[in-house]
DNA sequence: TTGTAAGCGTTATCAA
DNA sequence: TTGATAACGCTTACAA
């Protein structure tokens, strides 16, 4: 037999579906002993739950939550979905994913779907590039938070890694380590607004240290997906010559990058640390036995997800404030990478 | 301004909702030219579409399908996810994902929130073990397909690896290279069926070989992911000792386990191939960057995806057919791991 | 404190 | 061929 209706249940305990939907909302507030108890024990036999649909068609209001991520095969994106989705849980949300497969012009399109199934609000982890359908969402009142990246022509609340000091942090552990020709390498930075602040913050380093640790030289590299191998393998020679008798370190931006490196490494004979000395965005599973390790910094994704969403339940409570910018710090997770001569 | 509605777009076209209703799911089947074309008009200009919700209410049909993997964080899992998005996207079916985070006693609790959100059949990675809330389903009428875990009371569409032989390939694939004391490492087997075939197909290759290839002997081992690190390590070196003079070689049941092979050897300092070959379920991005490369049994997890949603939305169309099994053959991708002595 | 009735945005049934 | 009108399952004024 089909689901149970408030009908059913308003039948069962001889009452009307207001009361019901009383018993429902306003718990016992309203409502005699007695018959709050018969509302209850009919809805425990007939295992009635209202249905959702209904409500958000009554309501205006859906308890789902659009989340758009621009890659779910990023472990990144994944790490802060399963964040968010026991925040929203915890708030009796649900979470409607919708993955853009890296397609950036679907963005658009993920909203507009969203937001035909009345999500109440948006986290977003995408590049905002598809014409600021964001920004329109948002001014038709639905909250929205972004997540590690920003949209250049949006205001809302903003949770990320604090990338200028998780840079710092992974630089001056080269540094200190003895590396001192330094590449950061990122995939192309054109409008990706973390790739932007871990490059420029890269650059920063190097002019507030080139005062203060004689020898220390740097530059930048971005390395595209379907590029020839060859290309990062001549970026690492380069950068071999430019070292001489110094030791040559990489920052690398995110895990796959990270991944082409240790990749061209491998072609080119050189050895993790000994050679070329390497620190890498993202903590991974398997950072730990790739070659003598990999030295990461680690993002608390799973507070990023977390916070993400609280954020916007805040503001789906009804929180007036200007929007917010909260930047978590990362860890480093030193290893065998990052350590020039074998023990 | 708010979503426009079919009432507003009946009144700008100067028409009934009934007929902006027919016209948007009879098309021009039942309206005459000009009616139609006013009503295309207005909806583009207020840029209607109609309410999922509102449509789920009246039809009972939702255009959702419940998605229900045991564990996102799980690499297998998101690589489904991707394909069945693809599929359902394409048949105008949007994904509802609901992540048990590896807690199986919350899948009863997935079912019924999907259920209430009116979802109109399910895809299922999970293990089947909340007191048949699946079967219930199927009873009420939602088609279920069921990816890579059987549910052993259920009867659905089964779609999944053919682990029988992918065992049987990374088995003599050790064998051929050399290897002759096996070992299968997987995660507790109870009650989850891949690990339950992978052995069982493990210990008949044995019995299948042993008459043919001389010396090949071969064992099972179970790691939990919480046990101390030495009983990993202690099993490496009871496998050396019974190993003797042949080589040992070990078949892991996916990339979790394989990489707590890794660590252990890494621990007892054990060269991967050399020492003990190892081959594992699940190629990654980084198979080819542990060690001198991991050898692994890659599973078509695209089509896993696209296939299980492909079965769903075929029974949703109404196709009556005794359920289903689709085995996917793996492919082995042979690296170093499994190379006897270095070149 | 409880019930009646209207309405959320659709679709489907009936007349016209 | 088109238009009223009644549902779908729920919430919420307003009445009682």
């Amino acid at each position: 037999m089909a689901r149970a209706t408030i009908a059913d249940v308003a039948r069962q305990a001889g009452v009307s579906k207001a009361t019901v939907s009383r018993f429902l909302n306003h718990r016992d507030k309203l409502l005699t002993k007695g018959i709050a108890a018969r509302v209850e024990a009919a809805i425990s036999t007939l295992s009635y739950s209202p249905n959702p649909m209904a409500q958000a068609l009554k309501r205006g209001r859906s308890r789902l939550i659009g989340l758009v991520v621009a890659d779910v095969s990023n472990p990144f994106s994944v790490a802060v979905l399963r964040g968010a989705e026991k925040a929203c849980q915890q708030a009796g949300y649900l979470l409607m994913l919708f993955n853009l497969g890296n397609d950036s012009r679907r963005e658009r399109e993920a909203i507009e779907t969203l937001t035909a199934y009345q999500v109440e609000g948006f986290i977003l982890n995408t590049l905002g590039q598809d014409g600021g359908a964001a920004v329109e969402s948002a001014r038709h009142g639905k909250p929205v938070v972004l997540v590690d990246r920003r949209h250049h022509d949006m205001r809302a609340d903003f949770v990320s890694l604090d990338n200028a000091d998780a840079v710092r942090m992974g630089a001056r552990h080269l540094v200190e380590a003895g590396y001192r020709e330094l590449l950061f390498v990122s995939e192309p930075v054109k409008d990706v607004s973390p790739r932007e602040e871990r490059k420029s913050a890269f650059c920063r380093y190097l002019s507030e240290s080139e005062n203060t640790i004689t020898n220390l030289h740097g530059s930048t590299f971005e390395s595209m997906a379907d590029e020839p191998e060859a290309r990062l393998s001549n970026a690492l020679q380069c950068l071999r010559q430019s070292a001489g008798e110094r030791l040559p370190g990489i920052l690398s931006s995110n895990a796959v990058v990270t991944l082409r490196v240790v990749a061209a490494m491998t072609r080119l004979g050189l050895r993790l640390g000994t050679d070329i000395g390497l620190v890498g965005f993202d903590d991974t599973e398997w950072s730990p036995y790739v070659g003598p390790g990999l030295s990461t910094i680690a993002q608390p994704t799973d507070d990023l997800g977390r916070i993400a969403a609280d954020c916007l339940i805040e503001r789906l409570k009804g929180l007036e404030l200007p929007p917010r910018q909260i930047l978590l710090s990362g860890r480093l997770m030193p290893r065998g990478s990052s350590v020039p001569s074998p023990a």
